[in-house]
DNA sequence: CCCAATTCTTACGAATTGTTTCAGCGCCAG
DNA sequence: CTGGCGCTGAAACAATTCGTAAGAATTGGG
């Protein structure tokens, strides 16, 4: 199924060579010379992509440009001779996907099309992002706030903690300093703030099993922080 | 809620301009001078647009886009010294959704990022809502408002309820805030509001038959807000 | 206006997290 | 080797957050 490309442009060899790049490119085309045709075509016809120029004499940009984007849902690309950030910005805000100025290179059009046609389908909250890192014994599932063991005993972990985890997952085999951890966890830099530090960090300890005199996990670098010794994988 | 904004780029004043624009047009935003660092952030955060400079050392960035825009959801726009048509064609085929080329005038990419999040909401015109919905155990129907069990015995649940639920369903597996379910709820912010909700969330376990200290479906995730465990189908 | 269903508020016990406190350890000077 | 000083670990306690029962308020139908 190939997506519908329209163009509307007063000017015959933009829309030929518009045209001509974009069939190539494996679109289905219909150009426009006028505003009135193109608005009535749009009563039978459902554009996926619209190029426009609304430097056109009979155009309402604001309303055709709203009409194409809220009602149809088509996305919109601006292209006009007037290449002014001021005009660009006005164009964007009018409603419009992107904005292009003469003079372009076609092939560069081809691939703001396509681009447009990808950000369509796109899910707005759908996916998932990787959320569970494997080290030396263990399993952390960030999405169930659970430690997987390798007898495959889950052991909880509360929010603060996980946290804490987190931090030292991504940042393996890292010196991770309390200033650096206050900044990350957004702990207000209080004056025994750096004693709750201590204690997540002990509780933490607790449930993966380590020993801080004799660490596998986490080791503590006097007077100077943390550090994760395993190896992760996400 | 604001949209959250990254940047991606290793000169400080760039990031510094663009911080400055951006949360000045009312984005929140984070910024990060190296590729790798941003990619670790990646695991806790989720930016709706994503300004990146590819033209850093460290960076595979065909892999990162390639991140950004299938895992994580978000809109990708590459800021390039690099201004030449191949380059730009480049970095759209690559999966961005815009291109912009410094010199760059912040205002004008402030109005590329709104058109991306506007893009991103566009609701999909042809489909309607799909009123049912399957996890274990349960099968939920918005359009009759029960539940239907495995034996097909049927529970009914109220407005309220269905609020809640379609909401866990419709974000299955990611942290839900109390701040977001006020604002996806309409609840308005109020002062022992909070209650309410758990008071919400308390009937519908009831009715899923789910034990808040060894959950199966709706965890609670203690000074930070809910998940739902389970895979949903729609 | 009354009744029933739904939703919100209040209240209190339970679970989690932060803070205080102190014992123990590493590091260094002597 | 030894004692002091600052840093860390963790028990005990305090504060915060959560779950839910019970009653009050709201809504909707007659």
């Amino acid at each position: 199924m190939s997506a519908l490309v329209t163009i509307l442009d007063d000017e015959p060899e933009i829309r030929q060579l518009l045209t001509e790049t974009l069939e190539e490119a494996g679109f289905k085309v219909q150009s426009f010379g006028r505003a009135r045709e193109f608005e009535a075509a749009l009563n039978r016809i459902t554009p996926d992509v619209c190029l426009i120029d609304l430097s056109l004499p009979d155009t309402d940009g604001l309303a055709l440009v709203h009409r194409l984007a809220q009602d149809q849902g088509a996305a919109v690309i601006i292209i006009s001779g007037r290449a002014q950030v001021q005009d660009r910005v006005a164009g964007l805000e009018l409603g419009a996907d992107d904005y292009i100025t003469k003079p372009f290179d076609p092939i560069e059009v081809v691939a703001r099309v396509r681009a447009r046609l990808r950000g369509g389908s796109r899910s707005p909250s759908g996916s998932t992002n990787p959320s569970s890192a494997r080290f030396t014994g263990w399993r952390a599932h960030f999405d169930r706030f659970v430690l997987s063991d390798d007898t495959g005993t889950e052991v909880p972990f509360s929010q603060a903690e996980g946290e804490v985890l987190r931090l030292f997952l991504e940042n393996p085999k890292r010196l991770i300093s309390r200033a650096q951890m206050q900044e990350q966890l957004g702990g207000g830099a209080g004056d025994s703030f750096d004693r709750a530090m201590d204690v997540r960090i002990s509780r933490l300890r607790t449930k993966l099993r380590d020993d801080p005199k004799n660490p596998t996990l986490i080791k503590t670098i006097y007077g100077a922080g943390y550090i994760f010794l395993d190896d992760v994988e996400w």
